[in-house]
DNA sequence: TGACAAACTTACCTATATGTAAGTAATAAT
DNA sequence: ATTATTACTTACATATAGGTAAGTTTGTCA
């Protein structure tokens, strides 16, 4: 009898989706229930308060990041296709014309969360950087990447770069995220 | 009979910390009048829609923003004088614990504003890069600075950096941003 | 002295967000 | 057949944001 396939999920899709393109404060369960052709208490059966589906869809996304990781440190795919994957997912938020990244919109409300919510973001940011700096690693491990900095330096300065590009892009020049991204890969790959 | 000195100015002040600390769509004009001790509909006196009060805080940051680039420009202050004013900003920004840069924390809740508004910030944008790209400019020069690449993609590139940083940075470790901030300035001097 | 303007206050209105409580419909398990 | 469970609906409660309208106070200036 559920109206959708995964109702859960489905919730948590959209509002992944809403925050990156206007913030949690500003998007409401109405939102969500209508794009869903269900009425307003729905999503409160799902996610009794706001604060549980913030802390679930951000815990999605920790472990969607963690895959990752675990496919970077298993050498599934090498180092390099790690890094396409990172600009791919990037550059597909920045065509899309709506969203920025959810640790970005989620970083500057910081202040308006829950102490929960606010763990579950660091934890998140943690698990981001972790991630590039493990690509990173390997990387110059396999002779592919060079950079002069600490693995942990070169990963924060590149998410800090990509996250800010992806913003300022929005209300400037998409060409400039474009040619940023080359740069970094370049100046890596060098 | 005002209850400060120039009311207009101490209303925007406060709207600009809470733009920065909270975004613009967490804070109420009962958050600005609690403040300054007055009512809520003195508020509306001095601003009557909370799109009037965005509106003036963006224009404010632009002319102050021209502000520098004229200094740069005039040569008034040296170009590296300039960027250390512009590393200094930010790095206020992060030991004050709560504030992420004006200019981020508009574009991340971009698509929940007025087309009046998305066009000052889309200027705003316009004269931070510029800022910084004249200055970059000047010196380059003077022999100052080095990079490879043009001064606008280089512009785009640190700004990108530094505001991506400082929200990074307020949910992990601060010593990032600093380290960030010093790779960044010692790149350029080469 | 009187008009006026600036900077308010008081009192209200409306919409929306967030949430709760109780009931219902459909399916699955015993 | 009954019971329980999942996924809802209907109906309501409450707080707050955002805004308006009309009146008040304080000082300025003709």
């Amino acid at each position: 009898m559920p109206k959708c396939e995964h109702p859960r999920e489905r919730i948590m899709d959209i509002a992944e989706h809403l925050i990156m393109s206007r913030g949690f404060n500003r998007f409401s369960y109405k939102d969500i229930s209508t794009e869903m052709n269900v009425k307003n208490a729905a999503i409160h059966y799902h996610f009794p308060l706001k604060n549980d589906l913030g802390v679930a869809v951000i815990r999605r996304a920790q472990a969607r990041c963690r895959k990752w990781n675990g496919m970077t440190i298993q050498q599934t795919v090498s180092p390099l296709d790690m890094l396409d994957l990172f600009f791919k997912i990037f550059t597909g938020y920045l065509n899309s014309d709506e969203y920025v990244c959810l640790a970005g919109s989620l970083e500057t409300d910081f202040n308006t969360f829950s102490k929960e919510m606010q763990n579950e973001i660091c934890v998140y940011a943690a698990e981001l950087l972790n991630w590039i700096r493990n690509l990173l690693e390997r990387g110059r491990e396999e002779g592919l990447f060079t950079f002069s900095d600490s693995p942990e330096d070169k990963a924060f300065f590149i998410l800090s770069s990509v996250q800010g590009a992806l913003q300022i892009a929005r209300v400037s020049d998409k060409n400039l995220f474009f040619r940023m991204i080359a740069k970094i890969k370049t100046d890596l790959i060098g």
